[in-house]
DNA sequence: TAATCTACCAAACACTTGTTAGAAAAGCGT
DNA sequence: ACGCTTTTCTAACAAGTGTTTGGTAGATTA
Protein backbone atom coordinates (compact mmCIF):
# COMPACT_ATOMS: atom_id res chain seq x y z
CA UNK A 1 0.00 0.00 0.00
CA UNK A 2 2.20 2.78 0.89
CA UNK A 3 5.18 2.65 -2.12
CA UNK A 4 8.34 4.55 -1.08
CA UNK A 5 9.11 6.26 -4.37
CA UNK A 6 8.09 6.39 -7.77
CA UNK A 7 11.83 6.68 -10.12
CA UNK A 8 10.98 5.01 -13.73
CA UNK A 9 8.88 7.14 -15.81
CA UNK A 10 8.21 9.95 -13.75
CA UNK A 11 10.71 12.91 -13.25
CA UNK A 12 8.66 15.57 -11.95
CA UNK A 13 8.99 15.06 -8.50
CA UNK A 14 6.99 16.49 -5.59
CA UNK A 15 7.10 20.04 -3.87
CA UNK A 16 10.21 22.13 -4.85
CA UNK A 17 12.85 19.84 -5.37
CA UNK A 18 13.84 20.00 -9.43
CA UNK A 19 16.12 17.14 -10.41
CA UNK A 20 19.22 16.79 -12.67
CA UNK A 21 18.63 15.64 -16.09
CA UNK A 22 21.49 13.11 -16.71
CA UNK A 23 21.60 12.28 -20.49
CA UNK A 24 19.76 9.33 -21.89
CA UNK A 25 22.27 7.88 -23.59
CA UNK A 26 24.67 7.22 -20.41
CA UNK A 27 22.41 6.23 -18.71
CA UNK A 28 21.44 3.31 -21.51
CA UNK A 29 25.26 2.93 -21.36
CA UNK A 30 25.85 2.56 -18.12
CA UNK A 31 22.77 -0.04 -17.77
CA UNK A 32 24.45 -2.42 -20.34
CA UNK A 33 27.28 -2.17 -18.69
CA UNK A 34 25.56 -3.06 -15.34
CA UNK A 35 23.45 -5.67 -17.36
CA UNK A 36 26.39 -7.25 -17.94
CA UNK A 37 27.96 -7.42 -14.62
CA UNK A 38 24.49 -8.87 -13.06
CA UNK A 39 24.37 -11.52 -15.93
CA UNK A 40 28.06 -12.48 -14.99
CA UNK A 41 28.49 -12.08 -11.72
CA UNK A 42 24.43 -12.28 -9.99
CA UNK A 43 22.61 -9.84 -8.44
CA UNK A 44 23.37 -9.83 -5.42
CA UNK A 45 27.19 -10.55 -6.05
CA UNK A 46 27.50 -7.74 -7.55
CA UNK A 47 28.68 -4.39 -6.19
CA UNK A 48 27.81 -0.98 -7.18
CA UNK A 49 31.65 -0.61 -6.71
CA UNK A 50 32.24 -3.68 -9.40
CA UNK A 51 29.62 -1.51 -11.73
CA UNK A 52 31.45 1.41 -11.31
CA UNK A 53 34.75 -0.60 -11.96
CA UNK A 54 33.80 -1.73 -15.36
CA UNK A 55 32.20 1.71 -16.11
CA UNK A 56 34.91 3.68 -15.17
CA UNK A 57 34.13 6.00 -12.78
CA UNK A 58 33.56 5.62 -8.99
CA UNK A 59 30.48 4.10 -6.87
CA UNK A 60 28.75 7.05 -5.60
CA UNK A 61 28.95 8.62 -9.38
CA UNK A 62 26.05 6.14 -10.21
CA UNK A 63 23.42 7.29 -8.05
CA UNK A 64 23.88 10.66 -10.62
CA UNK A 65 22.15 9.03 -12.56
CA UNK A 66 19.85 6.06 -11.07
CA UNK A 67 18.09 6.52 -7.67
CA UNK A 68 19.46 3.12 -6.24
CA UNK A 69 21.01 -0.84 -7.52
CA UNK A 70 17.54 -2.18 -7.63
CA UNK A 71 16.31 0.47 -10.11
CA UNK A 72 19.54 -0.26 -12.26
CA UNK A 73 18.19 -3.85 -12.36
CA UNK A 74 14.23 -3.21 -12.67
CA UNK A 75 14.93 -0.79 -15.59
CA UNK A 76 16.81 -3.76 -17.34
CA UNK A 77 14.58 -6.04 -16.88
CA UNK A 78 11.20 -4.07 -17.67
CA UNK A 79 13.44 -2.92 -20.73
CA UNK A 80 13.95 -6.49 -21.68
CA UNK A 81 10.38 -7.35 -21.63
CA UNK A 82 8.81 -4.67 -23.05
CA UNK A 83 10.65 -5.36 -26.29
CA UNK A 84 10.15 -8.98 -26.06
CA UNK A 85 6.14 -8.09 -26.39
CA UNK A 86 6.09 -6.19 -28.40
CA UNK A 87 7.84 -9.21 -30.68
CA UNK A 88 5.69 -11.49 -29.27
CA UNK A 89 2.00 -9.31 -29.66
CA UNK A 90 3.35 -9.34 -33.44
CA UNK A 91 3.44 -12.52 -33.76
CA UNK A 92 -0.24 -13.68 -31.66
CA UNK A 93 -1.88 -10.67 -33.64
CA UNK A 94 -0.64 -12.65 -36.74
CA UNK A 95 -2.96 -15.48 -36.06
CA UNK A 96 -1.38 -18.23 -37.77
CA UNK A 97 -2.19 -22.01 -37.00
CA UNK A 98 -0.38 -23.11 -33.98
CA UNK A 99 2.19 -24.78 -35.56
CA UNK A 100 3.56 -21.40 -37.67
CA UNK A 101 2.85 -19.67 -34.49
CA UNK A 102 5.28 -22.08 -32.05
CA UNK A 103 7.59 -21.71 -34.55
CA UNK A 104 7.10 -17.65 -34.52
CA UNK A 105 7.17 -17.88 -30.89
CA UNK A 106 10.63 -19.99 -30.45
CA UNK A 107 12.21 -18.25 -33.46
CA UNK A 108 11.54 -14.56 -31.91
CA UNK A 109 12.96 -15.87 -28.57
CA UNK A 110 16.32 -16.84 -29.82
CA UNK A 111 16.05 -13.23 -31.24
CA UNK A 112 15.61 -11.88 -28.23
CA UNK A 113 18.33 -13.77 -26.08
CA UNK A 114 20.47 -12.56 -29.15
CA UNK A 115 19.87 -8.93 -28.44
CA UNK A 116 19.63 -9.26 -24.48
CA UNK A 117 21.37 -12.28 -23.16
CA UNK A 118 22.83 -10.15 -20.47
CA UNK A 119 19.00 -9.26 -19.42
CA UNK A 120 18.07 -12.81 -20.21
CA UNK A 121 20.13 -14.21 -18.07
CA UNK A 122 19.57 -12.37 -15.30
CA UNK A 123 15.91 -12.33 -15.17
CA UNK A 124 16.38 -16.28 -15.13
CA UNK A 125 18.69 -15.85 -12.42
CA UNK A 126 16.46 -13.44 -10.61
CA UNK A 127 13.35 -13.84 -11.74
CA UNK A 128 12.01 -16.38 -8.78
CA UNK A 129 13.01 -13.89 -5.85
CA UNK A 130 11.87 -10.72 -7.68
CA UNK A 131 8.40 -11.59 -8.19
CA UNK A 132 7.32 -11.57 -4.63
CA UNK A 133 8.43 -8.14 -4.60
CA UNK A 134 5.70 -5.60 -5.35
CA UNK A 135 8.06 -3.43 -6.93
CA UNK A 136 8.25 -6.69 -9.22
CA UNK A 137 4.57 -7.06 -10.01
CA UNK A 138 5.12 -6.72 -13.48
CA UNK A 139 7.09 -9.51 -13.43
CA UNK A 140 4.48 -12.51 -12.31
CA UNK A 141 2.10 -10.50 -14.73
CA UNK A 142 4.65 -11.16 -17.75
CA UNK A 143 4.97 -14.54 -16.43
CA UNK A 144 1.12 -15.02 -16.40
CA UNK A 145 0.67 -13.75 -19.86
CA UNK A 146 3.35 -16.09 -21.19
CA UNK A 147 2.14 -18.94 -20.04
CA UNK A 148 -0.98 -18.21 -21.52
CA UNK A 149 -0.02 -17.30 -24.99
CA UNK A 150 1.92 -20.74 -24.94
CA UNK A 151 -0.43 -22.91 -22.86
CA UNK A 152 -3.65 -21.64 -25.45
CA UNK A 153 -0.68 -22.62 -28.32
CA UNK A 154 -0.17 -25.68 -27.71
CA UNK A 155 -3.69 -26.81 -26.73
CA UNK A 156 -5.17 -25.45 -30.22
CA UNK A 157 -2.36 -27.07 -31.59
CA UNK A 158 -3.56 -30.66 -29.61
CA UNK A 159 -7.35 -29.79 -30.57
CA UNK A 160 -6.43 -29.63 -34.43
CA UNK A 161 -4.50 -32.24 -34.37
CA UNK A 162 -0.96 -30.98 -34.92
CA UNK A 163 0.38 -31.66 -31.96
CA UNK A 164 0.33 -35.29 -29.70
CA UNK A 165 -2.55 -35.47 -27.14
CA UNK A 166 -0.80 -38.05 -25.03
CA UNK A 167 1.91 -35.32 -23.46
CA UNK A 168 0.70 -33.03 -20.67
CA UNK A 169 0.06 -29.87 -21.99
CA UNK A 170 1.77 -28.03 -19.10
CA UNK A 171 4.60 -30.38 -18.51
CA UNK A 172 5.18 -30.05 -22.27
CA UNK A 173 4.60 -26.23 -22.00
CA UNK A 174 7.35 -26.25 -19.34
CA UNK A 175 9.30 -28.14 -21.80
CA UNK A 176 9.42 -25.65 -25.06
CA UNK A 177 9.73 -22.96 -22.28
CA UNK A 178 12.52 -23.45 -20.56
CA UNK A 179 14.40 -25.33 -23.71
CA UNK A 180 14.22 -22.10 -25.26
CA UNK A 181 15.71 -19.50 -22.42
CA UNK A 182 18.06 -21.50 -20.80
CA UNK A 183 19.96 -21.37 -24.19
CA UNK A 184 20.43 -17.86 -22.77
CA UNK A 185 23.24 -19.51 -20.07
CA UNK A 186 25.64 -20.63 -22.80
CA UNK A 187 24.60 -18.99 -25.96
CA UNK A 188 27.07 -15.71 -26.99
CA UNK A 189 26.11 -13.57 -30.03
CA UNK A 190 28.69 -13.88 -33.31
CA UNK A 191 29.42 -17.63 -32.28
CA UNK A 192 28.87 -19.44 -35.44
CA UNK A 193 25.37 -19.93 -35.27
CA UNK A 194 22.57 -17.37 -35.78
CA UNK A 195 19.40 -16.83 -33.42
CA UNK A 196 17.36 -18.30 -36.16
CA UNK A 197 19.38 -20.80 -37.22
CA UNK A 198 19.68 -22.15 -33.53
CA UNK A 199 15.43 -21.71 -33.35
CA UNK A 200 15.55 -23.79 -36.56
CA UNK A 201 17.42 -26.66 -34.85
CA UNK A 202 15.46 -26.11 -31.74
CA UNK A 203 12.68 -26.42 -33.41
CA UNK A 204 13.32 -29.79 -35.38
CA UNK A 205 14.29 -30.80 -31.67
CA UNK A 206 10.97 -29.77 -30.18
CA UNK A 207 8.80 -30.64 -32.68
CA UNK A 208 10.07 -33.66 -34.07
CA UNK A 209 12.76 -35.40 -31.61
CA UNK A 210 16.37 -36.77 -32.27
CA UNK A 211 15.69 -40.12 -32.82
CA UNK A 212 15.31 -41.35 -36.32
CA UNK A 213 12.15 -42.30 -37.79
CA UNK A 214 11.11 -45.53 -38.14
CA UNK B 1 40.50 -38.60 21.38
CA UNK B 2 42.70 -36.71 19.97
CA UNK B 3 42.81 -36.89 16.53
CA UNK B 4 39.45 -35.66 15.48
CA UNK B 5 37.93 -36.43 12.28
CA UNK B 6 38.67 -34.87 9.06
CA UNK B 7 35.39 -33.01 7.55
CA UNK B 8 35.69 -33.87 4.15
CA UNK B 9 38.57 -34.22 1.72
CA UNK B 10 39.84 -31.00 1.88
CA UNK B 11 43.56 -30.72 1.73
CA UNK B 12 45.05 -31.05 5.29
CA UNK B 13 44.62 -28.61 8.16
CA UNK B 14 47.40 -26.43 9.59
CA UNK B 15 49.34 -27.11 12.35
CA UNK B 16 48.47 -27.86 15.94
CA UNK B 17 45.14 -26.78 15.60
CA UNK B 18 42.71 -29.58 16.99
CA UNK B 19 38.90 -29.38 16.20
CA UNK B 20 35.94 -30.19 17.96
CA UNK B 21 33.99 -33.29 17.03
CA UNK B 22 29.98 -32.30 16.18
CA UNK B 23 27.83 -35.54 15.61
CA UNK B 24 27.75 -35.92 11.51
CA UNK B 25 23.84 -36.15 11.71
CA UNK B 26 23.23 -32.89 13.10
CA UNK B 27 25.58 -31.95 10.47
CA UNK B 28 23.49 -33.30 7.52
CA UNK B 29 20.76 -31.92 9.28
CA UNK B 30 21.93 -28.51 8.98
CA UNK B 31 22.87 -29.16 5.53
CA UNK B 32 19.80 -29.81 4.44
CA UNK B 33 17.98 -26.44 6.05
CA UNK B 34 21.07 -24.37 4.50
CA UNK B 35 20.19 -26.25 0.93
CA UNK B 36 16.90 -24.93 1.22
CA UNK B 37 17.43 -21.52 2.35
CA UNK B 38 20.36 -21.28 -0.47
CA UNK B 39 17.42 -22.70 -2.93
CA UNK B 40 15.71 -20.80 -2.33
CA UNK B 41 16.90 -17.23 -1.99
CA UNK B 42 20.56 -17.87 -3.76
CA UNK B 43 23.92 -18.37 -2.33
CA UNK B 44 24.82 -14.62 -1.94
CA UNK B 45 21.37 -13.09 -0.79
CA UNK B 46 21.64 -15.82 1.76
CA UNK B 47 23.10 -14.85 5.29
CA UNK B 48 24.11 -17.22 7.82
CA UNK B 49 21.87 -15.52 10.20
CA UNK B 50 18.90 -16.41 7.84
CA UNK B 51 20.24 -19.94 8.03
CA UNK B 52 20.54 -19.86 11.67
CA UNK B 53 17.04 -18.65 11.91
CA UNK B 54 16.13 -21.47 10.25
CA UNK B 55 17.73 -24.28 12.38
CA UNK B 56 16.23 -22.05 15.70
CA UNK B 57 19.74 -21.54 16.64
CA UNK B 58 22.18 -18.16 16.45
CA UNK B 59 24.17 -17.07 13.94
CA UNK B 60 27.95 -17.78 15.58
CA UNK B 61 26.67 -21.33 16.63
CA UNK B 62 26.67 -22.32 13.02
CA UNK B 63 30.46 -22.51 13.18
CA UNK B 64 30.66 -25.01 15.99
CA UNK B 65 29.73 -27.30 12.77
CA UNK B 66 30.90 -25.79 9.68
CA UNK B 67 34.46 -23.75 8.97
CA UNK B 68 32.43 -20.96 6.83
CA UNK B 69 29.60 -20.05 4.70
CA UNK B 70 31.44 -21.74 1.84
CA UNK B 71 32.33 -24.79 3.05
CA UNK B 72 28.70 -25.72 3.50
CA UNK B 73 28.02 -24.76 0.06
CA UNK B 74 31.01 -26.82 -1.06
CA UNK B 75 29.88 -29.72 1.37
CA UNK B 76 25.97 -29.39 -0.36
CA UNK B 77 27.50 -29.62 -3.84
CA UNK B 78 30.00 -32.07 -3.36
CA UNK B 79 27.80 -34.66 -1.66
CA UNK B 80 24.70 -34.37 -4.20
CA UNK B 81 28.00 -34.60 -7.10
CA UNK B 82 28.59 -37.94 -5.72
CA UNK B 83 25.76 -39.48 -5.43
CA UNK B 84 24.86 -38.23 -9.19
CA UNK B 85 27.61 -39.86 -10.25
CA UNK B 86 27.09 -42.99 -8.36
CA UNK B 87 24.22 -43.34 -10.08
CA UNK B 88 25.58 -42.05 -13.28
CA UNK B 89 28.54 -44.69 -13.13
CA UNK B 90 26.15 -47.45 -12.48
CA UNK B 91 24.28 -46.42 -16.09
CA UNK B 92 27.34 -45.92 -18.09
CA UNK B 93 29.06 -49.72 -16.82
CA UNK B 94 25.40 -51.24 -18.18
CA UNK B 95 27.01 -50.55 -21.55
CA UNK B 96 23.38 -50.35 -22.80
CA UNK B 97 23.18 -49.52 -26.71
CA UNK B 98 23.12 -45.48 -26.88
CA UNK B 99 19.18 -45.06 -26.60
CA UNK B 100 19.14 -47.41 -23.73
CA UNK B 101 21.66 -44.94 -22.38
CA UNK B 102 20.01 -42.50 -23.00
CA UNK B 103 17.06 -43.23 -21.36
CA UNK B 104 18.34 -44.42 -18.51
CA UNK B 105 20.83 -41.01 -18.25
CA UNK B 106 17.43 -39.35 -18.00
CA UNK B 107 15.48 -41.18 -15.69
CA UNK B 108 18.17 -41.53 -13.20
CA UNK B 109 18.96 -37.34 -13.64
CA UNK B 110 15.02 -37.21 -12.58
CA UNK B 111 15.57 -39.10 -9.30
CA UNK B 112 18.58 -37.48 -8.46
CA UNK B 113 16.07 -33.95 -8.96
CA UNK B 114 13.85 -35.78 -6.85
CA UNK B 115 16.44 -36.42 -4.29
CA UNK B 116 18.50 -33.38 -4.14
CA UNK B 117 16.05 -30.74 -5.54
CA UNK B 118 17.82 -27.67 -3.34
CA UNK B 119 21.27 -29.05 -4.60
CA UNK B 120 20.13 -29.25 -8.19
CA UNK B 121 18.54 -25.62 -8.14
CA UNK B 122 22.01 -24.07 -6.35
CA UNK B 123 24.18 -26.00 -8.34
CA UNK B 124 22.06 -24.70 -11.49
CA UNK B 125 22.31 -21.08 -10.17
CA UNK B 126 25.72 -20.80 -8.61
CA UNK B 127 27.86 -23.37 -11.04
CA UNK B 128 28.52 -20.62 -12.99
CA UNK B 129 30.54 -18.23 -10.88
CA UNK B 130 32.00 -21.25 -8.50
CA UNK B 131 33.70 -23.08 -11.31
CA UNK B 132 36.13 -20.12 -11.73
CA UNK B 133 37.26 -20.80 -7.81
CA UNK B 134 39.87 -23.37 -7.32
CA UNK B 135 38.28 -24.74 -4.26
CA UNK B 136 35.50 -25.99 -6.75
CA UNK B 137 37.45 -27.41 -9.41
CA UNK B 138 35.70 -30.20 -8.56
CA UNK B 139 32.59 -28.84 -10.21
CA UNK B 140 34.51 -28.17 -13.83
CA UNK B 141 35.65 -31.86 -13.35
CA UNK B 142 32.23 -33.35 -13.16
CA UNK B 143 30.72 -30.91 -15.97
CA UNK B 144 33.87 -32.41 -18.16
CA UNK B 145 32.66 -36.10 -17.36
CA UNK B 146 29.17 -34.85 -17.62
CA UNK B 147 29.74 -33.76 -21.34
CA UNK B 148 31.58 -36.44 -22.42
CA UNK B 149 29.02 -39.56 -20.93
CA UNK B 150 26.45 -37.39 -23.29
CA UNK B 151 28.31 -36.27 -25.90
CA UNK B 152 29.58 -39.66 -26.53
CA UNK B 153 26.00 -41.41 -26.35
CA UNK B 154 24.51 -38.94 -28.72
CA UNK B 155 27.41 -39.63 -31.19
CA UNK B 156 27.13 -43.12 -30.77
CA UNK B 157 23.47 -43.09 -31.22
CA UNK B 158 24.20 -40.65 -34.61
CA UNK B 159 26.73 -44.44 -35.53
CA UNK B 160 24.22 -46.58 -35.00
CA UNK B 161 21.65 -44.91 -36.93
CA UNK B 162 19.22 -44.51 -33.87
CA UNK B 163 19.50 -40.63 -33.44
CA UNK B 164 19.17 -38.33 -36.35
CA UNK B 165 22.09 -37.31 -37.69
CA UNK B 166 21.26 -34.03 -39.29
CA UNK B 167 21.65 -32.04 -35.95
CA UNK B 168 24.23 -29.97 -34.32
CA UNK B 169 25.56 -32.78 -31.94
CA UNK B 170 26.65 -30.27 -29.31
CA UNK B 171 23.48 -28.02 -29.90
CA UNK B 172 21.78 -31.61 -29.10
CA UNK B 173 23.16 -31.74 -25.94
CA UNK B 174 22.76 -28.85 -24.73
CA UNK B 175 19.19 -29.55 -25.62
CA UNK B 176 19.11 -32.50 -24.01
CA UNK B 177 20.97 -31.46 -20.50
CA UNK B 178 19.23 -28.16 -20.27
CA UNK B 179 15.45 -29.97 -20.89
CA UNK B 180 16.11 -32.05 -17.96
CA UNK B 181 18.06 -30.39 -15.35
CA UNK B 182 15.72 -26.89 -15.62
CA UNK B 183 12.96 -29.00 -13.87
CA UNK B 184 14.44 -28.93 -10.79
CA UNK B 185 13.04 -25.19 -10.91
CA UNK B 186 9.73 -26.25 -11.18
CA UNK B 187 9.76 -29.68 -9.70
CA UNK B 188 7.88 -30.38 -6.47
CA UNK B 189 8.66 -33.66 -4.52
CA UNK B 190 4.90 -35.07 -4.14
CA UNK B 191 3.17 -33.12 -6.81
CA UNK B 192 1.22 -35.83 -9.20
CA UNK B 193 4.17 -36.93 -11.01
CA UNK B 194 6.88 -39.43 -10.05
CA UNK B 195 10.71 -39.05 -11.47
CA UNK B 196 9.87 -41.39 -13.71
CA UNK B 197 6.76 -40.37 -14.91
CA UNK B 198 8.42 -37.12 -15.84
CA UNK B 199 11.17 -38.59 -17.10
CA UNK B 200 9.44 -41.17 -19.60
CA UNK B 201 7.23 -37.78 -20.63
CA UNK B 202 10.30 -35.57 -21.33
CA UNK B 203 11.94 -38.75 -23.08
CA UNK B 204 8.97 -38.99 -24.98
CA UNK B 205 9.20 -35.56 -26.15
CA UNK B 206 13.28 -35.50 -26.49
CA UNK B 207 12.84 -38.46 -28.61
CA UNK B 208 9.85 -38.25 -30.89
CA UNK B 209 8.97 -34.91 -30.40
CA UNK B 210 5.38 -32.75 -29.60
CA UNK B 211 4.22 -32.97 -33.21
CA UNK B 212 2.03 -35.94 -34.56
CA UNK B 213 3.79 -37.75 -36.47
CA UNK B 214 2.23 -38.19 -40.20
C1' DT C 1 30.09 -35.84 42.89
C1' DA C 2 33.56 -34.05 39.93
C1' DA C 3 35.49 -33.81 35.31
C1' DT C 4 34.78 -33.71 30.60
C1' DC C 5 32.50 -33.17 26.34
C1' DT C 6 28.83 -31.50 23.27
C1' DA C 7 26.17 -28.00 21.44
C1' DC C 8 24.73 -23.74 21.82
C1' DC C 9 24.47 -18.54 23.26
C1' DA C 10 26.09 -13.66 23.82
C1' DA C 11 28.68 -10.15 22.29
C1' DA C 12 31.69 -8.32 19.82
C1' DC C 13 35.27 -7.98 15.75
C1' DA C 14 36.80 -6.12 11.14
C1' DC C 15 35.07 -5.41 6.92
C1' DT C 16 31.82 -4.66 3.08
C1' DT C 17 27.57 -2.99 1.65
C1' DG C 18 24.39 0.66 -0.63
C1' DT C 19 23.88 5.34 -0.27
C1' DT C 20 24.50 10.39 0.52
C1' DA C 21 26.43 15.24 0.50
C1' DG C 22 29.47 18.61 -0.92
C1' DA C 23 33.38 19.84 -3.61
C1' DA C 24 35.70 19.74 -8.04
C1' DA C 25 36.11 19.29 -12.75
C1' DA C 26 34.49 19.26 -17.61
C1' DG C 27 31.59 21.11 -21.24
C1' DC C 28 29.38 24.82 -23.44
C1' DG C 29 27.10 28.87 -25.01
C1' DT C 30 28.03 33.84 -24.65
C1' DA D 1 37.07 35.41 -19.98
C1' DC D 2 32.57 34.29 -17.66
C1' DG D 3 28.44 31.87 -15.73
C1' DC D 4 25.68 27.80 -15.88
C1' DT D 5 24.79 23.05 -16.34
C1' DT D 6 26.21 18.32 -16.45
C1' DT D 7 29.03 14.84 -14.74
C1' DT D 8 32.35 12.82 -11.70
C1' DC D 9 35.17 12.56 -7.39
C1' DT D 10 36.09 12.65 -2.38
C1' DA D 11 34.83 11.16 1.81
C1' DA D 12 32.10 9.68 4.78
C1' DC D 13 27.62 7.32 6.95
C1' DA D 14 24.84 3.54 9.03
C1' DA D 15 23.41 -0.96 8.45
C1' DG D 16 24.57 -5.52 7.54
C1' DT D 17 28.13 -9.08 6.56
C1' DG D 18 30.89 -13.49 7.87
C1' DT D 19 33.51 -14.80 11.60
C1' DT D 20 35.79 -15.24 16.31
C1' DT D 21 36.04 -15.54 21.18
C1' DG D 22 34.76 -16.80 25.61
C1' DG D 23 31.28 -18.41 28.33
C1' DT D 24 27.63 -21.90 29.82
C1' DA D 25 23.65 -25.32 30.28
C1' DG D 26 23.10 -30.14 29.90
C1' DA D 27 24.35 -34.61 29.07
C1' DT D 28 28.00 -38.21 29.56
C1' DT D 29 31.66 -40.29 31.72
C1' DA D 30 34.90 -41.27 35.51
Amino acid sequence: MSKPKQSTSTPPRGPGAARQSPSPERRRELLGIAADVFAEQGYNATTVRKIADAAGMLAGSLYYHFDSKESMLEEILRTFLTELWDGYDGVLRAELDPRATLEALVTESFREIDRHRAAVAIYQKEARHLVAQERFQYLADSQQRFEKAWLTTLERGVAEGVFRDDLDTRLAYRFVRDTVWVAASWYRPGGGHSPEEIARQYLSMVLDGISVRT
